[in-house]
DNA sequence: GGCCGCATGTAATCTGTTACATGATTCT
DNA sequence: AGAATCATGTAACAGATTACATGCGGCC
């Protein structure tokens, strides 16, 4: 029962997850991040900014470089994933998100790499999402029975929260159920 | 028509707002934000991020500050808004928040504060933002219909937004409920 | 005497953004 | 010839976080 400080990162796990579908170099990964619609929809980064990052995730032991020479003038410097990107990359399309407001762009990517992994990875995802969830919840409803009487803008507060969360349920149990439906299960 | 770039700001704000209630030194504030549920339960900072931001928003005019000697060593120094303050502050009560994720933190700190100002003040406020929210909706709904038959990803993330935003339009009109039930109208 | 509370801040560090630098190739 | 595209980054600044500095007065 950790509180979980950790930071989201999603930003380095997105690009795990880019370069887990095929090796890329800086500037050809940028153009994929702006141009493909399902990542463009939730996520965007300068140029220099991504750079800076795959500098980090190389340091890191992410990633491996090798420098493609070739007819192009600074050569292509190609980023893979290390075993330990792989891992981490993995390990991330499993987890759930644990703060709500997390949702929007980690858990969209999270999910999105996740599908594109297998029907399983999805439905495991949206399953542990789904326990956070409703763990989220009842942490709120025991916070809120400890409010006094007139504390009317705090229950304000939670009931915004609770509705947030309700709302990512229903939305996860949507998701959910596409997914079955696509794929009628074994 | 503008996209609106400009930054919340919501921090600022709430300073504002609480000095509006009533002048107060550095240290006095920095209680108040921790140990003030109403605040405590969306915002939180550091006590030397704080007097940076008052000194901030005194350079800018928002505030001026008038040195308390006393028996305290460091003499205290009060802040109050200036006639810029006041009025950025009631301007920031009156107006709706731009973008979905300030809601959490930016539009119940507005709430807060204008619904300790007048009962019409969380009124008009709750009113803007609803056609914020429904703005929104009719954008999202345009953008989803331009989407091509097989974009499974991006149809689920517009779902997510969807569902985040209706919760919010529910929770809204809650909350003008309640606001009527409290006091009826005239 | 030593520690806690009051009250002010500065300094170092980290993260991110914006702008610019470099230079080859390809397109018009 | 000049502009756009490919491909790399560096440098300067802005913002926030973390840690530390200072010093008085009162309590144990």
């Amino acid at each position: 029962m950790s509180p979980r400080p950790s930071l989201p990162l999603t930003h380095e796990y997105i690009l795990l997850g880019l370069l887990h579908q095929r090796p890329m170099h800086g500037y050809d990964l940028h153009k994929e991040i702006a141009t493909r619609e399902e990542i463009a929809l939730i996520w965007s980064i300068k140029q220099s900014r991504l750079y800076a990052l795959l500098d980090k995730l190389e340091t890191q032991g992410m990633l491996t470089s090798t420098l493609v020479p070739g007819e192009a003038h600074p050569s292509r410097k190609e980023f893979r994933l290390t075993d330990a990107g792989q891992q981490a990359f993995y390990s991330w399309i499993q987890s759930p998100v644990h703060h709500p407001r997390e949702m929007r762009q980690d858990f969209l990517a999270r999910l999105y790499f996740a599908s594109q992994t297998s029907q399983q990875a999805a439905a495991h995802l949206i399953h542990q999402q789904q326990a956070a969830c409703r763990n989220w919840l009842q942490g709120l409803d025991q916070r809120e029975r400890l409010l006094g009487e007139d504390r009317d803008f705090e229950r304000s507060v939670y009931a915004f929260r609770t509705k947030q969360i309700t709302g990512m349920l229903e939305w996860l149990s949507s998701q959910e159920i596409k997914l079955t439906q696509r794929q009628p299960a074994l």
